[in-house]
RNA sequence: GGCUAGGUAGCUCAGUUGGUUAGAGCGCACGGUUCAUACCCGUGUUGUCGGCGGUUCGAGUCCGCCCCUAGCCA
């Protein structure tokens, strides 16, 4: 049973550069968790906010000339704008800067000290500069190794620190966990911290020194040292909630947290870091840590060299609105789960789902009652029974999702009954209606309809605020908060709107979007077409078409390989390509592939060319492969043994 | 290498405790309708439910082994 408040945060974004996807769409589903809450009328606090402490930031303002908190202040900006334009309304945004942050974090520190929570000790091993953490010998070596990194990006280092005990609170943490299975959440993190929890916990070293590192808090017993930024950053979510190591207990007005929002990277410091520590300082574990997935850029076409291959969030907001974006983040994947994002599918998602389902629905409704009964609601007895049940099954389900942070869930509930009032229109025919004269059945189809287009407008408000809003003066709705309240607690389903009240029929909600937006569309553009006429084929031997046509290509399957006895390089397949019997093909393609993981596979072969023993082996064909000096793949069709290819 | 989670229709995925003809959305095909944003509604299409073996009257669902993918850890 939820108490009257709620409190739920998206993680504080590290100062090191620009705001992007990532950061958006955390924020955005908290924002949309927070605005539900609050039209539910709970007192909610919203917080997100930026770190800024730590070395890759020091740096940065170094290398820009400015203090470091210039340089912060100069980049707090981006993100307060950023989150602005998405519409994200929280009610602090918490810097990590910010007095009152850096004084509970000195109260903080000095009380896990008294407590003997904190202690002295020598660390010395491996520093990755770039990443501020030291690093296992192991670790290191294969960092090198693989080229990622140079010998210059460590250093070896010993110093005295100060660490906290966290390995005192594994088991308590364990208990938790164990004891609370939507603690955190989805699943497959549960037991990854589980597993994570298993091995051995360390301490956690939580101070660095002044002299190596001097933007950070100063930790209240040794001025030598400042706080590790982790611990800093961790502690604003207490900072927001107005905690106060001296045992003051307002802050108990929102805490324990109901949600803290992370992405999956930041899992171990949440789900460990940040818990242990809650139990050092005697605090209440959050309610709620829900980790979520990427958005994995899947377009295939080539972007411009000055885009990348990113998603931006501006461009989506510039091209299809603020709300529309918002939405398809919402309603596109589950929420913890990874997600492929592609233009085309945005695309698709906007024009199926806001301009064909939702934004015709409202159109037509509007548009029939305004031509046949006047711009105002019509009156009508009682809402069609089926429709209402399904609308209210639709509300309930969409407020149980939501609550739960499932949205795509939510609106996928919500949708059920927006597709059952464009059936409702076929089914009741009120051209039909009109014609005959049927004005009180007319009537009441049209008012059912656009009763359903205010559950709409109601229950979108914390996905898409300005659409909602947009859509309910169009049918008339006034008091949403209260005709929210009505529709929750099924007393008026499909019966909010007054009768009489002003409809504005307008341009549609969501105009549909024939083809790509040429914002987005010229992202597209192969760079090799920009000016491919200035640019001349290379220098080649050219063949004429007849002696392409000799070649006989054939789709072929294997079905078994195996290692060449007698050369290194070489695989002997056997592959069906739709004859009497299997060929046997040699290819020089040992390192790229293992015989196991060419089983199956389809591929491309060259059947008439003459064949000949390799090594020993005959064999009757090749096989199209590609790559550079090494292969990198075969060459694929989808298509059936046999089948041959032009 | 260890652990965990997955592998279901062309695509993205849903499938509680094993139970009748395996679902949704998108896409595609055909039909209907005309109020509407060339939209909406209906019907249909395709699945060896990763592979093999087992338990069972019955397995997408449970067990074992294998293959593949992702994540975490080393």
């Amino acid at each position: 049973m939820p108490g009257d408040t709620f409190y739920i945060t998206t993680p504080i974004y590290y100062l090191n550069g620009h705001p992007h996807i990532g950061h958006a769409y955390t924020t955005i589903v908290a924002d949309a968790a927070a605005r539900w809450q609050r039209l539910k009328g709970r007192e909610v606090r919203f917080m997100t906010g930026t770190d800024e402490h730590g070395q890759k930031v020091l740096e940065a303002a170094e290398a820009l000339g400015l203090s470091p908190q210039e340089h912060t202040d100069r980049l707090v900006v981006h993100w307060k704008a950023t989150f602005e334009r998405l519409g994200i309304a929280h009610d602090r945004f918490i810097r990590t800067t910010d007095a009152d942050h850096v004084a509970l974090v000195t109260e903080v520190l000095r009380k896990l000290y008294e407590a003997g929570e904190i202690y002295r000790g020598d660390y010395e091993g491996w520093y990755l500069v770039k990443d501020e953490v030291f690093v296992t010998e192991k670790e290191r070596e294969e960092r090198i190794a693989s080229g990622e990194l140079a010998e210059q990006d460590f250093r070896r280092i010993t110093e005295a620190n100060y660490f906290f005990r966290m390995s005192q609170h594994r088991q308590a943490l364990l208990d938790h966990i164990e004891a609370h299975p939507n603690f955190i959440q989805p699943e497959n993190r549960r037991n990854e911290v589980l597993g994570f929890l298993r091995q051995d916990l360390g301490d956690l070293c939580i101070s660095r020194p002044r002299s190596r590192m001097s933007w950070g808090i100063e930790l209240p017993f040794d001025p030598d040292f400042v706080c590790y930024v982790w611990v800093d950053a961790l502690l604003n979510y207490l900072t927001g909630a107005g905690f106060r190591a001296d045992g003051d207990e307002a802050y108990l007005k929102w805490w324990p947290v109901d949600y803290h929002l992370i992405g999956k990277d930041i899992l171990t410091t949440h789900a460990v870091y940040w818990t242990t520590m809650l139990f050092a300082l005697g605090v209440r574990q959050p309610q709620h840590i829900f980790a979520h997935g990427w958005w994995i850029s899947s377009d295939g076409a080539k972007m411009s060299k000055s885009t990348g291959n990113v998603i931006d969030v501006g461009l989506l907001c510039d091209a299809f609105g603020v709300d529309a974006t918002r939405y398809f983040f919402l309603r596109e994947i589950r929420f913890g789960a990874d997600g492929g994002f592609s233009y085309d599918g945005f695309l698709s998602r906007y024009n199926t789902d806001l301009a064909n389902d939702l934004g015709n629905l409202a159109h037509r409704a509007l548009s029939m009652t305004t031509k046949w009964l006047g711009a105002t609601v019509p009156a009508r007895a009682e809402p069609d029974a089926a429709l209402r049940a399904i609308a209210e099954r639709a509300a309930s389900a969409f407020d149980q999702h939501l609550g739960v942070l499932e949205p795509k869930e939510a609106i996928e509930a919500l949708w059920e009954l927006v597709r059952a009032g464009n059936k409702y229109v076929d089914d009741s025919e009120p051209w039909a209606l009109n014609k005959a004269g049927k004005t009180e059945a007319l009537a009441s189809v049209m008012r059912d309809l656009l009763e359903i287009c205010a559950v709409a407008g109601l229950l979108l408000q914390p996905v898409m605020p300005g659409k909602a809003a947009e859509l309910l003066q169009k049918v008339g709705l006034d008091n949403p908060r209260a005709q929210l309240a009505s529709l929750l607690s099924a007393e008026r389903v499909l019966d909010l709107l007054q009768e009489g009240a002003p409809l504005q029929l307008g341009d549609p909600l969501f105009p549909r979007f024939r083809e790509m937006p040429e914002s987005i569309a010229s992202l597209f553009v192969p760079e090799e077409t920009m000016d491919e006429a200035d640019v001349p084929l290379p220098e080649l031997e050219w063949i004429e078409y007849p002696d392409f046509a000799k070649l006989l290509l054939k789709v072929g399957v294997v079905l078994q390989a195996s290692d060449h006895p007698n050369a290194d390089k070489l695989l002997v397949m056997k592959v069906d390509v739709g004859e009497a019997r299997p060929r046997t093909i040699c290819a020089g393609i040992k390192g790229t592939f293992s015989p196991e993981e060419l089983v199956g596979r389809t591929v491309v072969v060259v059947a008439n060319l003459k064949p000949r023993k390799l090594r020993g082996i005959p064999s009757e064909g090749m096989i199209l492969a590609a790559g550079g000096e090494i292969v990198t793949d075969l060459v694929t069709a989808k298509a059936a043994p046999g089948d041959t290819v032009r």
